[in-house]
DNA sequence: TTTTATCAGTTTAGGTATAAACTGATAAGG
DNA sequence: CCTTATCAGTTTATACCTAAACTGATAAAA
């Protein structure tokens, strides 16, 4: 972790900018989480499940890792939502080489096309506060963000 | 919860953006509370902790509606993480009249004069993808989709 | 004064997340 | 062939967070 030392004539102000950056974030991310929560309890799922259920459903068939690798969580965490999901019988595990290949069920594939023209809807109205330019601006700088950080990190 | 009935020359696209939206702000979010939760941790303090222990050293004295207010969280959430650094010896509740008044013990003081400005460097640094332009472009959008949403909601 | 509302904070049950240690199977080197 | 790495996935302990039910005290209404 680098910092940039010929930067700084207010580096100060830069630095009071990101905290305030991050309060932001946070405070808005814990706001959708819970909407999203709670929109997603008519189908009986959580957010983590309806991510896990996107992911599965248009890139199937993947590996857990790989799950992990695209929602950025340990794979200790996938493990956890993975069994709830394989006991209510929306996906399978499939024990292939050395990993496990995952896909959705028939009742999981129902899920999918029932909750997530749904939730796409949902989502947009959260982001309804921004006009269609800003929402591209938004979806722009939390890409360049992405890009910078994920030179060296692999997440064990 | 309304939704723009007029809008809608392609709104399948707009619902597309939103949903990609959230998966990248998740999943920059996600990175983000690791790393921060990793870089607290040589204070012993977890990223909840924190954003506790400023708040009350910034705004104190505060009551615990006060607080959960201002995290976006819940009143059962902040009696926990309150609970754990009480007994840390970070912060004293006092009852008066019929709410709790927080502040920060004199170690916690401490604490807060210590870690405050290594994580602001430390946020600095997970934003220096950024160009302060854009990062202030960024804080921005946040505050717009901030108030858009305030409209109507109470937490309980 | 007794009853009823209200309201801050607590408790409980359950899902989500991490880090760190562990398991068991494949693969690589001796 | 046997030993040692490696690597996907699991387990465990701990913290976070929510929703919903509960407690106990103040305040308002009867």
């Amino acid at each position: 972790m680098f910092h940039n030392d010929k930067s700084s004539p207010s580096s100060k102000q830069e630095e009071r900018l990101s905290l305030l950056l991050w309060f932001r974030l946070s405070r808005f991310y814990n706001q959708s989480l819970r909407r999203s929560n709670f929109h997603l309890k008519k189908w009986g799922l959580t957010v983590a499940q309806f991510d896990v259920l996107v992911q599965i459903g248009t890139h199937q068939p993947l590996t857990q890792k790989e799950l992990a690798a695209k929602l950025f969580v340990t794979k200790g965490n996938m493990t956890q939502v993975l069994g709830r999901m394989e006991e209510l019988g929306w996906i399978k595990r499939e024990q292939e080489w050395k990993t496990k290949v995952l896909s959705l069920t028939n009742l999981g594939k129902e899920m999918y096309e029932d909750v997530v023209p749904h939730q796409e809807q949902f989502q947009a109205s959260q982001f309804q506060g921004l006009t269609k330019e800003e929402q591209k601006q938004l979806l722009d700088l939390l890409r360049k963000l992405q890009h910078q950080n994920n030179n060296a990190e692999e997440l064990e």
